[in-house]
DNA sequence: AGTCTTATGTTGCATATACAACTCTTGTCA
DNA sequence: TGACAAGAGTTGTATATGCAACATAAGACT
């Protein structure tokens, strides 16, 4: 792996630059669905498992709940779901439609990278993900 | 580097997670000298090349140039700094003397980080981030 | 059932971003 | 030097987030 002499950029500022980048590119592939990545993946996991509750896409993806609660409002708004404390969160019509749309623009997204990433790339992102989240587990066994 | 097996998860997904997760550990950190991650890492570069300007920061971060603008203007009224189209952007005392400081507390978080995680996780993103980062530039040679 | 605790969701307020449209410099070239 | 092209910065509008304070709903235990 050669690893390259004591790193010295800052990794949370890499780590944002590269989060910007990315979203940059994947929210010009959702454009022409009319959504945002991060509605995509919402819409995505939310079709996969209907009935969902916010606290738990939230705990998933570690975003605070309130700025779920507003992403999840901002979605039902444009009519793609309805939420429901008891029942959780389940797709409308569109909103069911355009997640199978969100999910085969990802999977050529998706494709792309790796094939443009190639794995080593690939493999060094899940390597420092599994280490950092890892730790983050570590620090806060049971929340 | 034992690759993991074809990666089934989201990339922008993960980068956007990591990028969460990263800023909230470093903006804790920072939140001692009432400033931000984002803040932080302006007042460093800017206390590193006086004079510097928006347009080439938000190249350099690339950060759209009207994201930096309102982050310059929130840090002049705050009076870490002033801006001018000619000459560029310049640290006052108090800018100055918390960028000093934010550095002392990088140079501590940044080790730390770099502990915690290993070489080998950092070196993973560094493999990750210069595949990406060179891609992205091949696309686009003279911006 | 009634109460107490905990989890869930919302709202107010603030920052960090993006895109588009606009203004204002700056520089260049005839 | 005057007109025009390019670059820099701002502003309007919108999304994505976070923290704190609050409201509310769910569960558990008596």
């Amino acid at each position: 792996m050669n690893p390259t002499q004591p790193e010295n950029y800052c990794i949370a500022g890499r780590l944002r630059l590269l989060s910007r980048v990315v979203t940059g590119l994947y929210n010009e592939a959702f454009a022409a669905e009319g959504v945002t990545f991060a509605q995509a993946g919402l819409l995505m996991r939310i079709f996969a498992r209907p009935g969902i509750r916010q606290a738990a896409l939230a705990r998933t993806l570690q975003i605070e709940k309130s700025a779920m609660s507003r992403d999840v409002q901002l979605m039902q708004r444009n009519g793609w779901l309805t939420d429901n404390v008891k029942n959780g969160l389940f797709l409308t019509e569109v909103g069911s439609t355009t997640a199978k749309r969100c999910h085969k623009i990802w999977k050529t997204v998706h494709q792309n990278a790796l094939d443009q990433l190639g794995p080593e790339a690939v493999a060094g992102l899940s390597l420092f993900s599994d280490k950092l989240l890892q730790f983050q587990t570590e620090s806060n066994p049971n929340p």
